[in-house]
DNA sequence: CATCTTATGAGACAAGTTGACTCATAAGCC
DNA sequence: GGCTTATGAGTCAACTTGTCTCATAAGATG
């Protein structure tokens, strides 16, 4: 018989890989538009027939490609919890800067008002991203730094949302001061 | 010879807005990429050809029918702004979570970031926004209602990017207490 | 009403894309 | 060295795109 299951082809892996990293490459430089299973064929230089092998479906060939763009924001929070905020801050605002980033989030956007699949993926990534900030704050909370204030459901909104204005609808430098104003809107900070 | 220039062709307005309306009911359903000439015919029931007449590249099409979305907000604003702001957060909260709107906002972000004309009507939109809600923040200032924080320039940003958040990544019911909060970020209310 | 102008719809057409298939080859495992 | 199988090249039908032609009729002009 054939090979144990579970040392994969390198193969297939060597494939899997370039058609992936083509995918992503499309994705960022011409939108979800240029993910074809031909365009990525041409780019990952791979049989169009091995592409369809692996990826029978387009959406789940850019679905793929769009996880492989790591969004690790809001992690580890640390006290004292404002200046880690501030940090977690400017590290999201120059994340959805980046081109990468910003055809991902787009793409998630655009595809969640039409395709269910989409729109649970744009759920789970908004609930782990306000599950993650609730815990900083409430971490703040506890260390006495922050009285927090209104529904905490609410904290997603008023702090990430001023950056994604900033990333999709006003490109631009994020300066200092707007951070502090964003934060401000958390709560009171007993500082 | 033929007719006068001023009067308009009956058949080629009727061709034109029923094209138009077809486009604006294919990217409110199924998104930019269904705004096709050959969709938009059969939709509008008009000759393919037709559509090729009038709008031979599909960007065009595709922009002419965004423009077809009227977004009037921050309009006219009135003493005391507070409440006026208010009401004008609340109605951009409901505009926001309309399907239209939210197809072409998010078709316009998606679209700016790579074909430079949808970038120039993206910034020019953020600019007229932008003019709107500093003029209402000046009147504010100038009723004594409102001592201002940080730069003017931030101020779209933090009143409207909570809004655009719940919009586009965590869709659900804005309350008032959201948009009090949102308002607080604009500086102090001295009321 | 008669006549001219011209926008329209139907259709033809080449070029390109999509998705599914076959098959010889060679890469990788034993 | 021999076996398995992923791959790439290619074929194929169905469909889409962009361009064109032409008969028709809607609308303007007298």
């Amino acid at each position: 018989m054939g090979r144990m299951a579970d040392t994969p082809d390198p193969r297939v892996t060597r494939s899997r890989e370039a058609i992936l990293a083509a995918a992503r490459d499309l994705l960022r430089e011409e939108g979800p538009s240029a993910v074809t299973h031909q365009r990525v064929a041409v780019r990952a230089e791979v049989g169009r027939a091995t592409v369809y092998r692996h990826w029978p479906r387009p959406e789940q060939l850019l679905t793929d490609a769009m996880a492989g763009v790591r969004m690790p924001f809001f992690l580890d929070p640390a006290t004292p919890v404002r200046p880690w905020l501030e940090r977690q801050l400017r590290l999201l605002a120059d994340q959805l800067a980046m081109p990468d980033v910003l055809a991902v989030t787009t793409a998630l956007v655009q595809g969640a008002l039409w395709e269910p699949e989409a729109a649970a993926r744009r759920d789970q990534f908004a609930a782990t991203i306000g599950r993650r900030l609730r815990a900083a704050l409430t971490l703040a909370e506890q260390a006495g730094e922050l009285r927090p204030a209104g529904d905490p459901h609410d904290a997603p909104a008023l702090l990430i949302g001023p950056l994604l204005f900033r990333a999709l609808l006003q490109p631009g430098e994020v300066s200092d001061d707007l951070i502090d104003r964003i934060l401000d809107a958390a709560g009171t900070w007993t500082d």
